[in-house]
DNA sequence: TTTTGAGTTGTTCGA
DNA sequence: GTCGAACAACTCAAA
């Protein structure tokens, strides 16, 4: 019997993983192996933390697998050549591996198909890119028909989950570089990596009575409080899967105690479902990394200050909401979605920077990085994406602040200087009367700086550049 | 082919 | 302080 090469990229899981299940059912033998793809790292070489979090996800998955007999092979290089050796070093027959649709990914397997046999299985979604179409079989543009239809196919059930294998069988003495010795870029994350850590946390999120599935139609927006999965660096890695989550999903809707968590549970489940969507969408629109998806609004003119810029990504806009996203980013490697609208919103609308500085920035990072996410979310914000672009989607950071950081918490736990400042100014400091400013012990552009721009002037700028006024 | 209903996440203004 | 309407017009999706 041949033996199978089980080439992991976005799928570090032994669980619900049917390219490994598929490799075991057609050999004794397993070989699992990770590329570390030169061509990758150098791109994600500015994002420390994502590498980190993918090296400690390697020793993590190494570690578990040897539990079961088994061990992880790395090794360096173009996928193509690493993997052409591997193929005569270990005596393989076939390849198997979890499909991935990004354009790099698929240039990828596609040279790689060339020379050896691959089978791509599965995505890293529940449906893909041709499954939820329209009736005349061309992709959906619109958000909300496209999750109407992709509720209407057969939905998965924890039955349909492969359960991970006992033991897997791998020849011994393959050479690879060692899991352990995977320098972690000095890089502290804040998040625990790997499989168990993704389904302990989404366990925690979604079973038991005080699952914050069930109130996360409320405080999902909180930036004061945890209110979302925080699931997505482990959904980019699949350090769980997409169907693990969409069951838990459906599940956790099933069993709601009442109207109100029903619908939380529904609303977290259309947040998956707009992952899926912005999948397809790259995957049918791949220009949009390059450009808007409407034509509209390519001609933009961008004013890309530079000093505008540098302040956005250090968090000195004088805006307290603004600045606390932007440090908590660089801090973590992982930011609260309401701060991501809101600092985006702020980039492109206020600043007048053209969107893709802002996405290459966040990619740049975000430990949960998608390539596809990443783009459909700045183009939404930026009004240039694929909903109807309303010309008012401009976020005002001072009402923002007030509705889902009301205390300024968030502010105040990212923005230290700003601690001793009141509620009632925490979102606009600014406004503090002189002898305010001496109590609190922040005096306004010298312990924290003026805002950079009017808010009001800049809405009105923001609706001439699109053409609204 | 034509028609109809609808479109994640907001803000401002005036009653 | 709260609430509803206006913000403008277009495209998408389905009947």
């Amino acid at each position: 019997m041949e033996r199978a090469i089980w080439w992991i990229r976005r799928d570090l899981r032994l669980s619900d993983n049917q390219a490994l299940a598929e490799a075991l059912q057609v050999s004794r033998l397993v070989i699992p192996v990770f590329v570390l793809d030169t061509t990758l790292l150098k791109k994600s070489e500015a994002n420390r933390k994502r590498l980190a979090f993918l090296f400690g996800g390697l020793q993590e998955l190494d570690t578990s697998l040897k539990k079961i007999g088994s061990h992880l092979v790395i090794r360096r290089g173009e996928p193509e050549e690493v993997l052409t050796k591997l193929f005569e070093d270990v005596n393989a027959g076939v390849i198997f591996a979890e499909a991935d649709f990004s354009p790099y990914a698929r240039k990828r397997d596609a040279k790689v198909a060339a020379k050896l046999p691959v089978h791509l299985v599965g995505s890293s979604s529940v449906r893909h890119h041709g499954e939820v179409v329209k009736h005349d079989g061309s992709p959906y543009t619109v958000f909300t028909p496209y999750m109407k239809a992709w509720k209407k196919h057969d939905l998965p059930v924890r039955g349909d989950l492969i359960p991970a294998p006992e033991r897997i069988e791998t020849p011994g003495s393959i050479e690879g570089e060692p899991a352990a010795g995977l320098e972690n870029s000095g890089s502290q994350i804040p998040y625990m990596t790997g499989e168990k850590a993704g389904s302990q946390q989404l366990e925690r999120f979604t079973m038991g009575i005080g699952g914050g599935i069930f109130t996360y139609a409320d405080q999902r927006n909180r930036m004061d409080i945890p209110g979302t999965s925080e699931l997505s660096p482990y959904l980019r890695f699949g350090m769980i899967s997409a169907r693990q989550a969409v069951v838990a999903a459906l599940e956790a809707r099933q069993m709601a105690a009442n109207r109100e968590a029903e619908n939380s549970a529904e609303v977290w489940l259309n947040e998956l479902i707009w992952r899926e969507f912005y999948i397809t969408i790259l995957y049918h629109f791949p220009f949009v990394l390059k450009m808007s998806f409407r034509p509209e609004f390519r001609q933009i003119q961008w004013k890309n200050d530079p000093e505008d810029i540098t302040a956005w990504v250090n968090g000195i806009t004088g805006y307290p909401v603004v600045d606390a996203g932007m440090r908590q980013l660089a801090a973590t490697g992982w930011m609260h979605n309401r701060a991501r609208m809101i600092t985006a919103s702020f980039l492109v609308k206020d600043l007048l920077v053209d969107w893709r500085k802002g996405e290459a920035h966040f990619m740049e990072q975000l430990i949960d990085g998608d390539v596809a996410v990443n783009n459909g979310s700045w183009q939404w914000t930026a009004g240039t994406g694929t909903d109807a672009a309303p010309y008012f989607r401009i976020f005002n950071p001072i009402l923002q602040g007030g509705k889902f950081d009301p205390q300024g918490n968030y502010v105040r736990r990212w923005v230290p200087e700003l601690q001793g400042v009141p509620d009632e100014y925490i979102h606009a400091p600014w406004l503090m009367p002189a002898t305010e400013q001496i109590k609190s012990g922040c005096i306004i552009s010298r312990d924290y700086p003026n805002p950079i721009v009017d808010h009001r002037i800049q809405r009105e700028l923001a609706l001439v550049v699109y053409g609204r006024r």
